[in-house]
DNA sequence: TATAATATTGAATGGGTGTTCAATTTATGA
DNA sequence: TCATAAATTGAACACCCATTCAATATTATA
């Protein structure tokens, strides 16, 4: 049972640090900090990880574990019924669901690390070429897109979805937002209709 | 001459911020440092910029300022032909000029503290409906666009753009670069194409 | 129950942090 | 030249940092 108050322990206190990152920010938080927050003295916190660079090291595989979490109810029925409407994924992607799951703010703050840290930087071009792929996945199960080269499509398709968060992050009025997101939403859909049309 | 004397000490302290951060990080970058590398005791850093705080909101308004630098030959070029070529404007957002003069790194450290400071989020945001309204200045002059929705077309372009940086930061291997530079600069064309077809 | 392994504590360390302040040097303007 | 203002210095402050370590408590194993 040993091994099971080990990893229990690990969890939460990568999940304190991802709670605590959220309202100060990833630079702001302290191991002391955790450690106050958790009840625990910061020794048990270094405990489980060593140093502060493993504990970093450790929140952004949480990070990129939770992004992958909202494909899954996608990815669930992408194989129970072997199809799932690529449009339907585009608006899953658009949605606020999103922020529930994963803020911002810490993404983007260890996103910036991997400009110096050649393993964050790998470990997040792989979760965007897994996402790409999952796209691709469902891309390939759609009659409409037989025989098109739905990688590229999905490559295309993600980059207007990355954009759009980058570039949606700046804007508070809620109609503002949804205006724009309609805006590269439809964008998305002209790519697909593009390669479906290019079909007949 | 006293203000040329305190201007120059401002530049000077923001451009050892910028380096330093460059290489160490922004949040390594103490005000310490920066004395120490401009030969100066930090109370003179501090005299110039009362609060780190304000350090930081003055390196942010130095990054932005850098980003338009980026625009400034083509915007030349605008003023005194009163035309700009729209591919050789995307050619150019797509070169490696950029990063001779603002560093990702940097710049994305301080973009993700725009999720915590209003201020910093505002200052992004007026940036970057500056750089789209640039850009639709310079679709409004070309011919083949006239009466069509520059707005939304420069809109859709920019957001290709940015993804297209924040996914390409993950790729060193300049033959995978290339390859995806070419991806999404045909992806941009293509807009452009959509547009200009429509014309006819 | 005895032993070994793991979990947890609390105190201590040295060093870096942003910031303050009074004193001093240098430049400016009358 | 003299007074005033600006620039610069260096020491000091309390605080927070990541990290270390030895001691203790708990749990697992035999």
């Amino acid at each position: 049972m040993g091994i099971k108050i080990s990893e229990g322990r690990k969890k939460e206190i990568i999940l304190g640090f991802y709670q605590l990152s959220k309202v100060n920010g990833l630079e702001n938080t302290s191991i002391a900090k955790i450690g106050k927050h958790l009840g625990m003295p910061p020794s048990l916190v270094m405990h489980y990880f060593p140093t502060r660079e493993i504990l970093i090291s450790n929140l952004i595989s949480y990070i990129l574990q939770q992004m992958l979490l909202i494909y899954q109810p996608m990815l669930k029925e992408l194989e129970t019924q072997n199809y799932a409407d690529p449009h339907t994924f585009v608006d899953r992607l658009f949605s606020r669901d999103w922020n529930l799951l994963l803020d911002d703010g810490v993404f983007y703050s260890c996103y910036s690390l991997i400009f110096r840290n050649k393993r964050i930087k790998d470990e997040y071009r792989v979760l965007h070429e897994k996402l790409r792929e999952y796209l691709k996945d469902i891309l390939d199960r759609d009659e409409n897109l037989t025989g098109k080269d739905t990688e590229l499509l999905s490559e295309q398709i993600f980059v207007v979805v990355e954009g759009a968060y980058y570039y949606l992050s700046m804007f508070d009025d809620p109609e503002v937002y949804e205006q724009k997101v309609t805006i590269f939403k439809n964008q998305v859909y002209d790519l697909l209709r593009k390669y479906e049309v290019q079909h007949l």
